[in-house]
DNA sequence: TATATTTGTGAAACAAATTCATAATAATCA
DNA sequence: TGATTATTATGAATTTGTTTCACAAATATA
């Protein structure tokens, strides 16, 4: 036999109570049964944890190691029984956010900031790189949550609506289109386009217009971060495509002009893909309630990488 | 049914195979008592440990929380087997040591600095105020060994013979006393006695000489510390009867004599009295050894509190 | 010393875990 | 897509482990 934790409890009611006699009453059983246990022990590590000849028993030694041992770990087998209280209860859990759209950061790094002071032991991380499979890793449930404007009929998967956007045209005052009402497929032809680095499916101005229109931008250039775009921009090193609230939420100076893309402007919609399952969780709940109000938030929010 | 120790090897083995099955086989049972396992605790806590509907298994948000809290416990199960598999074998122990005779630390200290050298896993400790019961503590194994100058004859106690010590007096220069070759208890009944704040059968001077002679110095004071003894002592303040080591380990300026008490000189022997359980422990073994060269080790040493 | 309290132990009863046999389900491959 | 293989789930039987019961032994207390 091995060392159990009902040994330990054991060790640690008899020391409380101060005989065998009297902690097997306080943990319902007899007297017996704990006397059975203290051989057990004994057999086991090979050591007597109470002092022989004396009555009641106290701890020897070796036992006054064990018990600090059990003081040190059955509060720990407590903890992670409190922790899966607060998980059934919605309380505590994981929210790892898969992102589809770069751009995301904006306006989901103030939401989450608002979400941690509601719960606090909610696990928060936001994973990119999953692009194109973040829907099967939200299924096998390696990440809680996809941000997504693609809609997909997924067994298990249900998709939220966030709120509308409207990719937007970017360039420099200098720029030949700053004169144009709007902008139009066949206008990149012969700008530099300036993107995130990530495959050209998963942008907007890609799939929504030069694709359907089979027109390639003169060249793309990619960049990570979002506030080097907009310099890159403004010194006219090229044109890019943003949501709005990006532009909206960055300190823009006098440099850019925006124009809608097409004429009457794209619009696409933003969802928050999660499991069924977990949709009626309370702290999921709120993400939702809190990413559909995202954009506002992002509007208070100065630029951040 | 409650969380036990082997849910937590089998996640932890789950984990680390990849598979149920794989891992049955390295727990060396059959995937059957595993698949009863998890869906036990999945009763117990309420909550899915593992993804549905993948092959093989993998864990779920929850599993990983589960799966992170079993491997920051289960190694101090291992550790508290590892513990006691060093108390078995007597490298590790409890090393408690009550001393009756307060001068003693004087050359305990030094040894046990030289034993923490080959025994750095003995919780060492010395315990003072435990004088007169301090006999029943060790057979209660309150403590582990009694230094005392007074062997008794209980069952399962040993006496280990330490080294002779001569109780010897001392005075300052320009003490009447200082004239005579050796002191008798006729020379205390008009001096000041300095000694440890113990009850006097403790102390060699009465329970050797001035008890059986019935004779009282003209006044008792006690001070804790044998530096300041041996200042008072020097500003003729009063007289002083310690063990030889201590006069001899002390550094004593030049305004101190030394007498023997009595015409031959008093003789005692020091003994470490301990179970007969421990005697045959190594570290019990290296101690004793240590402490019958305590003497010499003393003499090395500067005068500490 | 007698009495009450406390602990130890073997056999029986009970509870729990594991195995066995087999069904159900998912993944893989032609 | 269906056939095949690998993996997990489940009920009943078996085995293992724990507790109780009844009583003996040891210690404490008056």
């Amino acid at each position: 036999m091995n060392i159990e934790l009902r040994h330990l409890r054991t060790i640690m009611a008899i020391h409380a109570a101060g005989s065998v006699a009297q902690a097997a009453e306080q943990l319902h059983i007899t007297q017996s049964a704990l006397s059975h246990q203290i051989k057990a022990i004994r057999d086991q590590l090979g050591v007597d944890l109470f002092v022989k000849n004396t009555k009641p028993m106290r701890l020897s030694a070796e036992g006054l190691r064990f018990l600090r041992a059990a003081e040190r770990i059955l509060p720990e087998i407590d903890l992670l029984k409190a922790e899966f209280d607060n998980l059934q209860n919605g309380q505590a859990g994981r929210l790892h956010i898969a992102i589809e759209c770069h751009a995301c950061f904006e306006w989901l790094f103030p939401v989450l900031n608002l979400f941690r002071q509601d719960f606090p032991d909610v696990d928060i991380d936001i994973r990119p790189g999953l692009a194109f499979r973040a829907l099967k890793a939200l299924t096998e449930e390696e990440v809680d949550v996809v941000i997504s404007s693609d809609p997909e009929d997924i067994p298990g998967v249900e998709f939220h609506q966030l709120f509308p956007y409207a990719p937007t045209f970017l360039a420099a005052k200098t720029n030949r289109l700053a004169e144009k009402d709007y902008v139009d497929a066949a206008d990149f032809a012969d700008q530099t386009l300036i993107t995130y680095p990530v495959e050209r499916t998963r942008l907007d101005i890609f799939s929504q217009l030069l694709i359907p229109a089979k027109i390639e931008p003169k060249l793309i250039r990619q960049v990570e971060l979002t506030a080097v775009m907009l310099m890159l921009v403004g010194a006219n090193k090229g044109v890019a495509v943003l949501p709005d609230w990006v532009i909206r939420s960055a300190d823009i100076d006098g440099g850019l002009v925006t124009k809608p893309v097409t004429k009457n402007g794209l619009t696409r919609q933003l969802y928050a893909a999660v499991r069924r399952d977990d949709q009626t969780k309370p702290f999921m709940k709120r993400f939702i309630a809190l990413g559909k109000q995202g954009q506002a938030h992002a509007k208070k929010q100065p630029l951040s990488p």
